[in-house]
DNA sequence: ATGCAATTGCAAATCGTTTGCAACTGAAGT
DNA sequence: ACTTCAGTTGCAAACGATTTGCAATTGCAT
């Protein structure tokens, strides 16, 4: 029972511990969370809470993932290009690649690369606070694909 | 003499060869680009220029940096937080230290992580357009220090 | 010198995000 | 259930970084 059990974040939780309320833009927002698979933007979360219900506003989105950050819920990531997107932060910290071609993002993780960093910072007086890798590519033509 | 000679990169002739004018303005910004020890920003660089020339405009900033981004003279690096910062491309491939208390950048290069990225992407079935790595720190205390 | 497309400065527009403010609403207390 | 009131909302305006339309200017090839 080791696994990477990719826990259904208890968002409510973190919040109501965090001394805010449980409103019901924050009840839409945090569910659409909840179930994203993917990384979604502002303008994203935005529209599918728009479907569950009219009444929220960007604002409120935007005013939310602030929220959950600075709770430490949710991570924000600043791709090039676009807008911030976020994902949950329960899971296992992890880097990304970006598909250049159709925005995907697909997590990897390196103890080595880790380690190195470390290593590097360490070696030029810092210590590091967070880091950011990203990597951006294409999928490689020919050969096996993992299909998609 | 295999060191890394810091070429003072010959701007207008990167830019003659792309076919483009080397009006006053441009004059202005390459010197100030070719001058620069550090990675500063379009506002920065402006305010530099407007000390030789006064008639400068930061579009024009902005539209010398994109045109020297576009030609492969200059790399831009939109490091958490701030506006985009440039520096001349004439150098090895580097990644980044940010210090997060006085905004420097630290530049390092680890031929281990560029493999081990490589590595990754591949098995991720990807090839690597270009990649960003970026170690967020601040100075450690104590021990040796390398002054500042 | 001449001519014209490239370039400029300026102001206005853009994009993603934040914020001021008056109206609204959780949730704690009765 | 009812009141209370600070926390929260939607809206529109403000924001910072960057881009762009446009008329005036200017490299640079002739």
């Amino acid at each position: 029972m080791n696994q990477t059990t990719p826990i259904r974040p208890d968002y409510e939780g973190e919040l109501r511990k965090a001394g805010v309320r449980i409103t019901r833009p924050r009840k839409v927002i945090l569910s659409i969370l909840a179930d994203a698979g993917d990384h979604p933007d502002a303008l994203e979360i935005f529209k599918r809470a728009v479907e569950i219900d009219s009444g929220i506003s960007l604002s409120t989105v935007y005013r939310t993932m602030k929220l959950l950050e600075g709770v430490g819920a949710i991570h924000r990531h600043a791709f090039e290009g676009g807008p911030s997107r976020f994902e949950p932060a329960g899971v296992e910290h992890h880097d990304h690649l970006i598909d250049l071609d159709t925005g995907d993002v697909i997590e990897f993780h390196s103890e080595r690369i880790e380690e190195l960093q470390q290593e590097i910072a360490r070696e030029l007086g810092y210590d590091i606070v967070h880091h950011r890798l990203e990597l951006y590519g294409r999928r490689r033509r020919g050969k096996v694909s993992r299909g998609g």
